[in-house]
DNA sequence: TATGCAAATGATATTGTATATTATTTAAAT
DNA sequence: ATTTAAATAATATACAATATCATTTGCATA
């Protein structure tokens, strides 16, 4: 991997993210970004997500029906998604153990990790 | 919900879809589908999996950096990703049970459901 | 079996997310 | 200070997905 310079764009970038503790898309947090820094390019805030994602800085995520959107830490942890807001919410949750090798042993795959995501109606929109 | 016609379009791409096995995106599904039924559009394979997703005959499922895939049904099953060959492959595995309470007792969630997909590498391309 | 009508289709245009391109700027090393 | 490689801002481009719309299809009722 090729050495990746910390320009204050990319640190600007990681800050905003990290600062969400829902899962903003590329264009909310280009809003945000661009309200204090209006000279940071939208090319660059996908720019450096992708880098940052593909560094393991940060998490892309995949949600049903929606754009791309990224996750300001790299610790594994599972997801709420409120089908009304559309925000997703960390859950601090014990992992569940011992289905990776149910996984493996039934089927030879081999497993790296597994992902869950809750999906209901958040207190907010009830 | 207004009641849906059943074509014959609708039906191809219904049948179609049910003989993968892995969960195809529109594009490889419209180009099995365009060889024995050249005159079908693809709009018409986006418009009708769109529909018979909202009717949840189906499902839409998201993968991280990648298209919209589908799968031929909507029994809650779990997902295997292999991250190689990017197929998704359906688990018989029973639902891991509590966790969804466990959410909502702790959160205050109104808990729908869970989805897991298990990462890693099938045994194909091991 | 003809007629009316609502819904679906095929073809195309449009939208919007994401990436590629490129001239310019930045920062680190010497 | 000069060199050099990488990142940036701005723009163009690619492409998945949806919207539009004239035409066709199929069902209901006469």
């Amino acid at each position: 991997m090729s050495l990746k310079r910390n320009t204050i764009q990319r640190q600007i970038i990681l800050d905003t993210l990290k600062r969400f503790n829902t899962h903003p898309s590329v264009d909310v947090l280009y809003t945000v970004i661009h309200k204090s820094h209006p000279t940071i390019s939208k090319a660059t805030v996908y720019r450096n997500l992708r880098q940052l994602a593909g560094e393991g800085i940060i998490t892309q995520m995949a949600v049903s029906d929606d754009v791309a959107r990224y996750d300001g830490t790299s610790e594994p942890h599972y997801h709420f998604s409120c089908k009304v807001c559309n925000k997703i919410f960390d859950l601090d949750m014990d992992c569940v153990e011992g289905i990776d090798d149910q996984i493996r042993s039934k089927y030879g795959y081999k497993v790296d990790k597994h992902e869950i995501l809750f999906v209901g109606t958040c207190q907010d929109c009830e």
